[in-house]
DNA sequence: AGCACGCCGACT
DNA sequence: GTCGGCGTGCTC
């Protein structure tokens, strides 16, 4: 009689696609409850597991085969609960991947490597928290659309899309959202995610001064992969344990273990990084509204300039459309304590002389702007001084050799650099093709932009009769750790007249005196294949010009009036004549039309394979043949889903690698994943044929931003 | 995906 | 005679 009373099946990091069943089942001594954390021996190794539901997929045991042991327990963490793991199933379900890499990839990574032992020694430490005693324990006064936001969101069930202009206070509402949730609530917590790691600082500074002093110092953590190990574990011990009141995050907090879970803000719901790139491609804010829904947590969807997605499914209900959408909309159009919103000034570019950079009218408002110690900032969405270099005798151009892209010339350290795969070489002196000396940049990036703006500006003098300062922030400024916060506070104290930078700089920040912004390039957008372009250009202007005037007692008494200006070949493009009236729903309005014509997402469902190969032939072939296989094979749904022929990506190789995709759309998002789901082991059968040998990889992209 | 085992070339 | 190249195959 064996003393291994109990079988467990348990999801561990198996590969996504690698014919492994999801779970694994081991003998264990005791029962363990779904949920607990285990060590368990896989091979040779040993790695990090979690006890699953038996009833969901108890793992299938080969003939003969006999089950190795749980090597281990860490019980000195609560199993984790069944809303958690309902997260992770769906999740691992809707973007097609296993179980156990979902599972294991929502973890703090730390947990994978730390023994039992070493873990109830960290448990034992004791918390210490510095006790912040910024009083702000008074609560600000409500305007009245931030108080009919709070009141509407108290009462309802939501999920809500906050749909508030920059500036509109929407961070004061998710303040207040929460503390009353948290005050009613001594268990309750609340998630509160942003796109990008360098917005969680100022936000954590807010909350922290406005949540310590009233739940205690170790209310609020933060959850991004900025952190160091050590910190993200502890973060998400806190969370796990219930100590942790509010979790600030970025998309990856969507998974973290939340018990007590009440509330969920996703502010600048649009932005893109809310989707992750690798892996299991999950959307961190459709996660969220799935999560507020099972757990009973209300969903608060936070925007100047809302996805398409969001803003149709919080339409209110019409006549000919009595339900309306499943979100509540709520509008907080004024901006307080903020000056007008920016007047739109589009400069026509055909009636510039040719290669103009800086136009004469834009160049004379900075001008202006810097003799009266205002600031501006211009925006140009590409890094580099250059986007390609080319020869005028033999039209070489500075090609990738192992990518179809144009390696970047990069004046400041004399390279040339694929921002792809990152190869990099120092720029020729001679084009290496011909021998030519007559190789000029083609095309402008940030790094020319600085400089072009230093000469056109050297004669120009501040109030203080010093000469105008000009400085850059792109990815290149601030690799360094801490140079974007040194970079942002020489633009806060005033030491910067002129501040040039990709979009990063149209994020968030709450620049108090700037009053001009540019965007001198921005047209390249409006002419993408890319259908979701004009809806990303759009909130990314919008964005730009909220950063304008942020101040409105320093406006009056500057007399002054903000601008934004856009330098187009197409003034009159839709785009800019919404964002000259600031009309984001007039833009919405026209883009859904068009978008319910073509029949696109949010009125379509959408799907996509990509196959990486070392040829674009072997990886088309592959995505045929999962064609043909599918429509053989009769799958269900295939009915109400349209599969598109293969096409190379639009960048077709990276890194000396192929890669082809292929589309599937439906206006049923049920069939879709239906045909999804049936049509995973026909992928993993037609890839281990011979004839397929080549593929290097494959992957499925739900609801992908891009096509 | 790791990580084994396994069977062929240039080194102490 | 060994270190190590990455091809194939398995993990309860």
């Amino acid at each position: 009689m064996s003393i291994y009373s109990s079988i467990v099946h348990v999801a561990l990091q198996t590969p996504s696609h690698s014919g492994v069943g999801d779970l694994l089942s081991y003998a264990s001594e005791h029962p363990l409850p779904p949920g607990t954390l285990v060590r368990v021996p896989l091979g040779t190794r040993e790695v990090l597991g979690v006890v699953w539901d038996a009833d969901e997929a108890p793992g299938e045991l080969p003939d003969g085969a006999t089950l190795r042991p749980v090597a281990g327990v860490l019980d000195g963490v609560a199993p984790l609960d069944l809303p958690w793991r309902r997260l992770v199933a769906f999740a691992a379900r809707y973007y097609q991947r296993a179980l156990g890499e979902v599972a294991l990839a929502a973890l703090p990574p730390q947990l994978r490597d730390l023994r039992p032992e070493q873990l109830a020694r960290r448990l034992r430490r004791p918390v210490k928290g510095a006790a912040d005693t910024s009083d702000t324990i008074e609560n600000i006064a409500l305007t009245a659309e931030q108080e009919s936001a709070r009141v509407q969101i108290a009462a309802a069930k939501g999920p809500f899309l906050l749909f508030g202009s920059t500036g509109s206070g929407k961070t004061e509402v998710y303040l207040r959202c929460a503390q009353e949730m948290l005050e009613a609530d001594p268990t309750a917590q609340a998630l509160v995610m942003v796109p990008e790691i360098n917005l969680t600082p100022q936000l954590e500074e807010r909350f922290v001064g406005r949540f310590a002093p009233r739940f205690g110092p170790g209310a609020v953590v933060s959850l991004h992969s900025g952190m160091t190990n050590p910190q993200r574990l502890k973060s998400w011990l806190a969370a796990h344990s219930g100590s942790a009141r509010i979790v600030l995050g970025t998309r990856m907090a969507v998974f973290a273990s939340l018990p007590g879970l009440k509330l969920i803000v996703v502010d600048e719901e649009h932005d893109p990084s809310y989707k992750q790139q690798e892996g299991a491609r999950y959307s961190a804010r459709d996660l969220a509204i799935w999560r507020g829904r099972e757990q009973g947590a209300k969903v608060i969807l936070g925007s100047a300039t809302p996805s398409l997605e969001s803003w149709y499914a919080s339409r209110p209900p019409a006549a000919d459309d009595p339900e309306g959408g499943r979100y509540l909309r709520l509008h907080m159009p004024s901006r307080i304590g903020a000056g007008a919103l920016a007047r739109v000034r589009r400069v026509d570019m055909n009636q510039q002389p040719r290669r103009t950079v800086f136009s004469a009218p834009l160049l004379q408002a900075i001008t202006e702007r810097v003799a009266r110690g205002e600031q501006s900032m211009v925006l140009l969405n590409r890094r580099g001084y250059a986007p390609v270099l080319h020869c005028v005798d033999c039209g070489w151009k500075s090609d990738c050799p192992h990518c179809s892209a144009h390696q970047v010339f990069h004046k400041t350290d004399r390279t040339l650099r694929c921002h792809h795969c990152g190869y990099t070489v120092r720029v020729p002196f001679h084009c290496p093709t011909c021998g030519s000396p007559d190789i000029h940049p083609m095309g402008k990036g940030t790094e020319q932009l600085e400089e072009q703006l230093g000469a056109l500006l050297s004669e120009v003098l501040r109030p203080d009769r010093t000469p105008a300062r000009i400085a850059r922030i792109d990815a290149d400024t601030t690799k360094a750790k801490g140079a974007l916060e040194a970079q942002l506070a020489q633009v806060h104290s005033g030491e910067v007249d002129v501040l040039v930078g990709t979009q990063m700089i149209a994020k968030g920040h709450d620049f108090r005196r700037i009053t001009l912004v540019a965007a001198v390039q921005p047209d390249g957008a409006l002419f993408s294949s890319d259908f979701r372009a004009a809806e990303r250009l759009f909130a990314l202007l919008m964005q730009a010009a909220g950063r304008a005037g942020r101040d409105a007692a320093y406006m009056a008494a500057q007399g002054t009036q903000c601008e934004m200006w856009v330098q187009s070949f197409h003034p009159k493009h839709a785009v800019y004549e919404a964002l000259r009236t600031h009309d984001y729903p007039a833009f919405a309005a026209q883009q859904l039309k068009e978008r319910e014509e073509a029949a696109m997402p949010p009125f379509a469902y959408q799907a996509l394979v990509r196959a990486d190969a070392r040829t674009q032939d072997v990886a088309q072939r592959f995505l045929t043949a999962v064609t043909a296989a599918a429509h053989a094979a009769g799958l269900p749904g295939l009915d109400v889903v349209t599969l598109f022929p293969p096409v190379p990506l639009t960048i077709q190789r990276v890194a000396n690698v192929e890669r082809a995709q292929m589309l599937m759309e439906s206006s049923s998002r049920a069939a879709l994943q239906r045909f999804l789901a049936a049509w995973q082991p026909v992928l993993q059968t037609t890839r281990s044929q011979p004839e397929h040998k080549g593929l290097i990889r494959w992957l499925v992209d739900v609801d992908p931003l891009a096509i």
